[in-house]
DNA sequence: TGTTGACTACTTTGGTTTTTTGGTCAGTAC
DNA sequence: GTACTGACCAAAAAACCAAAGTAGTCAACA
């Protein structure tokens, strides 16, 4: 299997997949939209269901490796976090992929998604562990931080403006409450008090 | 309106709205297993849809109710906060009512839903308002501590255990994860340094 | 050897009929 | 007069089924 056709096929599914949804986008078009025929999908991936668990793990690490990007370890770790948080929700709610994911409209449809699906949050724990690493170092984050197990819970107050946004994305709303969330968060892991409010950086 | 016959009613409203969901839980059996005529049912509510509201808004007080007893102003607050959090979980995970308004089920159905979802929540932050009050007053928590800003902020900390608890609900690991959030949040909050983890209570 | 696309068993869709249900209100009981 | 009832209606949901579409396979092909 050629790695150029992969990811073509993989680019061509993610579009799909995101324009459709799970259900309607079909792997006959998937395959049109790559140039390559039906059987050739299947040498990529081993259902339809894997090929939309590679889509998500491609848009994943594409996310991390953007996100990673943006991190400067010279800026302070407190406005890191804020700022990918920011960054992430965004680019989030710019797409349906994620949407889909996160409103639990796909886990219905699929059996045995839980394990992939802590996979796919394990992997979005990579930014904020870098900047709690990077805060560490800066001497602005405590020294006895156990960053493994931190990282899932501030992912998971990030994550968790979806539940208001599965009603009504009021997009400022959620990023003003995540902040605050932030804010209460940091008076705990900062070394030293907080200068200044965050939520007027906003 | 007879006080009696409208709790019968909401009673059986509440009993139908869990077992079998909005959709399929009709008016007539409501009125059944309530005694009375569906006439009867309206004079109670405006719609089906209202029907639903009052039962989730009586569930709702009940809750908050049961949930103010077990605060004991003289134990330490960051204490109760792990112990209502516990509780109000194992009350949550086991109410299908609050599982289909949780993971978004009624939502699409019906319009409008918003306003009164962000009422149902604002009752639900009480509890943790009281506590934080008792907290301040103990003064083991920080005396400039936003109670109204904060409170949604850990309630939407704990709440969002859900979006484990869409795919796979195990309560171990929705708990131990609730109480990690909670001990980075104290050690925010607190005016004193914690002085034993959190996690080993549970 | 890597790719294809016709083929099949199964699922979804769309249109139609039948049944159920939300909501009303003239009428009953007290 | 008041509190309640339940037959009634329009509208929605379920049941049905034929037609169309789709996931996945594999013999043939380049």
């Amino acid at each position: 299997m050629d790695q150029g056709k992969r990811e073509g096929i993989l680019a061509s599914a993610a579009k799909l997949f995101a324009n459709c949804g799970f259900r309607k986008a079909s792997i006959d078009e998937i395959a049109r939209g790559a140039g390559v025929a039906k059987g050739t999908v299947y040498l990529a991936c081993e259902s339809k269901e894997d090929l939309y668990y590679q889509t998500l793990l491609r848009e994943a690490r594409a996310w991390v490796a953007d996100t990673l990007r943006i991190i400067d370890p010279r800026e302070p770790a407190d406005e890191l976090l804020l700022r990918v948080s920011a960054y992430g929700f965004e680019r989030i709610d710019n797409s349906p992929l994620w949407r889909d994911l996160l409103t639990g409209k796909v886990h219905e449809l699929l059996p045995n998604w839980a394990e992939r699906f802590g996979e796919l949050r394990k992997l979005g724990c990579q930014p904020v562990m870098e900047i709690l690493r990077i805060g560490i170092s800066q001497g602005r984050f405590r020294a006895d931080l156990d960053v493994e197990a931190l990282a899932p819970v501030l992912q998971d107050m990030q994550l968790s403006g979806y539940l208001y946004l599965a009603n009504k994305p009021n997009p400022d709303d959620v990023l003003r409450r995540q902040a605050a969330g932030l804010e209460l968060v940091l008076r705990g892991i900062l070394a030293g008090p907080v200068t200044r409010p965050l939520l007027k950086s906003l």
